[in-house]
DNA sequence: AGCAAGTTGAGGGCTTTGCAACAAAATATT
DNA sequence: AATATTTTGTTGCAAAGCCCTCAACTTGCT
């Protein structure tokens, strides 16, 4: 019996195999490469059947260390962006309309600064279908990425690199942004009260704060959703901003402490 | 009037169709944003078929804007790299076998620049792999990401961004990558011979130049084909070198020109 | 108009993938 | 060594995707 089973061994390890946690760790650093694996491709390689790969996607997935696809995986974070499914089907679409409008509020040949988020990478999809010939500082890798080959020139600040939000931050980050002086910044924010602008992570509030402070036109780009909302840490406050560009005109008493502030209020147009 | 065919184009249709340009454009940006989209999501997304939109793929595909996949299309671009089945194929393999090499170069605790290129994206894999704790500046996106989640601190530099490289350049990088003192820099090449290392991208050269300016030991991580290759630009000379990784050892004139140099030679090991 | 070229949709034959249940093998445990 | 547990492979079937051709439709041009 232990003849088998040597024998066995011999034949199917002939081929080194790899354990399973090595083998999970090799499709992700493959994905790190590159933005699609197949299952059957990878399951030839690791001389294993495809269901096998097919758990391991399963299992990956289940921890948010990729996204599935049919016949293989993709990269799942990177600037986590909802699906196309949400996008279509729910209140996504607003995002989409809030980052047309505030795209049509960058003149041709300015300069203008972007941060990081979902709604500021919506923007930069934008100005990059719009064509618009001008200037980009970002501290997001998604915001450089969206606007690559299009008419506008591309700079991408120096700093901390997370791999969370594909986004730099730092120290380094915010003395590169101090340098310059641009028309315009646009950014985003996890909420928005009467109290001013709040952000969950330290780090780009210090980035947002910074960009505010270059600016001549400061907007800030948020969903209606987040009216309300207070995030971990101050971002700045209402009379930092010249506009908000919203989906749904505020009401109460962040309307009255906007208009306070002489915040003008750019609505994203329906359609 | 011998013309009127525009008033034809103003004809609602009802259904909300894009032709066929820029339902291509759409499907760009949407990759821009997601590493992966579905044939099905697409169709149904423009309200068209499945067939359209393979369709689309295909010719997209054949201009190397995107990659196919069953079942869907991902991102083309992003530092290009060898596909799985070339790699296991062909010699791409020692291309790996470098980087693992030069990874094993870096120390606990270092400080190292890495430049853009393949060669150095495979050394971002394997430092990451083995999970080499040290601190990584770089102007390159993919090497960035490869080591986003690793033990090792990313500092990514500042400049210009260049989407079909996914790296940065310019004035600005080179400032900042001067400010540094580092324990080793490993860089790619386009060539190498007895004259000297050199480049096809001006921009790029001059990155390299200043990291073997700014690092103590400096190390060419580069294969056997580029041997005797002269690209435009001169990025260095010999005796800015430490040491070469290579696949295989050089001979003849690049040989006696290195060893004069005193460059090591440190072979990348077969398996 | 009317023709020509280009684009799209539908159908059918085929391959690939997904899924679930079960069997076999490898590994861990006692 | 025997047993439990985990991991992997196999099989069968449904669903999805691929590729081809042909017909219908749009668009551009004279």
């Amino acid at each position: 019996m232990s003849k088998t089973k040597a024998k066995q061994k011999d034949a199917r390890k002939g081929r080194d195999r790899l354990k399973k946690s090595d083998r999970r760790r090799q499709i992700l650093l493959e994905l790190k490469l590159r933005p699609h694996v197949r299952i059957s491709d990878l399951a030839r390689s690791f001389n294993v059947s495809t269901e096998t790969v097919r758990r391991d996607f399963d299992a990956l997935a289940q921890d948010g260390l990729l996204a599935r696809a049919h016949g293989g995986a993709s990269t799942a974070s990177q600037g986590h962006y909802p699906s196309l499914d949400e996008r279509t089907a729910a209140r996504a679409a607003e995002r989409t309309r809030i980052g047309e409008t505030a795209a049509a509020l960058v003149q041709e040949g300015d300069t203008v600064m972007i941060d990081s988020g979902s709604t500021t990478i919506q923007l930069a999809r934008a100005l990059a279908l719009q064509g618009r010939s001008c200037t980009v500082i970002t501290n997001s890798i998604p915001v450089a990425a969206a606007l690559g080959d299009s008419a506008a020139d591309v700079i991408l600040c120096p700093g901390e690199f997370l791999p969370a939000e594909s986004a730099v931050i730092g120290a380094d980050t915010l003395e590169y942004l101090s340098r310059f002086n641009v028309d315009r910044c646009l950014i985003g924010a996890t909420g928005l009260t009467d109290e001013g602008i709040s952000e969950a992570i330290n780090g780009f509030a210090a980035i947002k704060r910074m960009m505010l402070q270059r600016a001549a036109n400061r907007h800030l780009l948020i969903d209606a959703q987040k009216f309300g909302c207070k995030g971990l840490v101050r971002a700045g406050a209402l009379a930092d901003l010249d506009s908000v560009v919203v989906d749904t005109a505020p009401t109460g008493p962040l309307r009255a402490a906007l208009d306070a502030a002489n915040v003008e209020i750019v609505l994203a147009d329906l359609g």
